[in-house]
DNA sequence: TTCCATTCGGGTAATTGGGGGA
DNA sequence: GATGTCCCAATTACCCGAATGG
């Protein structure tokens, strides 16, 4: 469970869109190792549909109420 | 692994689902000599599996692993 | 044989990466 | 500490018509 463990992938500029910041802001997530990613052989970045909305939801989701975690 | 080592062959379509990029872009791979490719008589690419999903895998950066915050 | 999706080619826009700095 | 923006070079995406594959 590697490489492809099943899930689309999504463009930088694609999740950008859904955190709506800056494409750049989603390249230096994932510099910080915060979100994981694939490059192509080109050395763009690919993320995973999965992987992002877990993200998404966790900061969707107001930490201010939420006690643990 | 007969004559041929590997397994399956997989269309340039295929390989560009597995990346999330456009078919044509799997093309300039092949021309750019990134990734081996096998040409039908009739001029079309066609790219073995276990090299696929190695380049796949050398290239993923798995942040599933990561400690939370 | 015909039918149709895919993959040739090339050419041209749009994204992306990286560094630096507000 | 984390983002957004500007620069430039590289990579990738979409356009077309014609050919291949099954």
């Amino acid at each position: 469970m590697t490489a492809s463990t099943g899930g689309r992938l999504l463009t930088p500029g694609e999740v950008a869109a859904l955190f709506r910041v800056d494409p750049k802001t989603v390249t230096r997530w994932a510099t910080a190792g915060r979100i994981g990613s694939i490059r192509t052989p080109g050395g763009h970045r690919r993320f995973r549909e999965s992987e992002v909305n877990q993200l998404l939801a966790e900061l969707t989701t107001d930490a201010s109420e939420r006690p643990r975690n």
